[in-house]
DNA sequence: CTTCATGCAAACCCTTTGCACGTCG
DNA sequence: CGACGTGCAAAGGGTTTGCATGAAG
């Protein structure tokens, strides 16, 4: 379910993997969606884990380090964490059901050749085709 | 200085224009950067004004709601604000000094038709030619 | 004179940290 | 056993809110 580049990058980043890591990695590189901390915790819980806050927050923590999360701060004051891969891609997410789709073509062009980019941000929120049947 | 236009989409938000109102927005406005609101603050005393924290918090709540200003909150857990127009268009932000310029030029097109889009984000994070020579 | 603006301080709440204990290797 | 993982509770810190006072219209 989750490749094995993901576990040994995360020893290369001198995690451990124990099994509470490897059940909570598994859960959130399978979601396809993003999660604020709160609402991991929560998926954990009806995974039948008991996972503290802090553990949650180190976890996200250290994914983002090995490049294997992306946080999204949002106005509501709740980041949420997409896990994805470490390539550069964007983004389609949906507002409704938190699902995201990575989006690897990226056909962005710099607008001005005076400005030296190092990062861009390209994300789409909308709705997903599932989400659009369920409400039409 | 500041567009009359300004002056009365934020009397038609229902906005009373006081004179601390009046010369915070004249800072804001002009700047052409972002800023943190301790930022603002800071930049309001240096020109003279004392405003609380709250003051500063409700003029950024009330220039969102008239469409006069953008959040863009970050990884730091800091919001930066930028003042801009409510027409659709993207940024290009100076991460060194702040500096934002706008691009009216939106070439993206939506990669996935299915998915029914509210919102993109375009956002160019780099820096600008001047900080570029002050380093170089 | 009614409504809104302002500032102070306290409350809020997401996130981080300290500490004690348990686990991995 | 030494280093890291885990959970609890407390601390941290940006933001929001309550309240009293003072302007705007």
């Amino acid at each position: 379910m989750v490749s094995e580049e993901v576990w040994s990058r995360l020893r290369d980043a001198g995690l451990r993997i124990t099994p509470l890591r490897r059940r909570l990695v598994s859960l959130f590189a399978s979601s396809r969606r993003w999660f604020t901390p709160e609402e991991l915790i929560h998926a954990a819980e009806e995974a039948g884990l008991r996972p503290g806050r802090a553990t949650i927050y180190r976890l996200i923590d250290a994914l983002m380090e090995a490049g294997l999360c992306k946080s999204f701060p949002q106005e509501d004051r709740l980041s949420r964490y997409i896990f994805c891969s470490p390539n550069h891609h964007h983004h389609l997410i949906c507002l409704d059901c938190g699902r995201v789709v990575d989006v690897t073509d990226c056909a962005v062009k710099v607008p001005d050749a005076t400005f030296r980019v190092s990062e861009h941000v390209v994300d789409f929120f909308g709705r997903c085709a599932g989400c659009q049947r369920t409400q039409a």
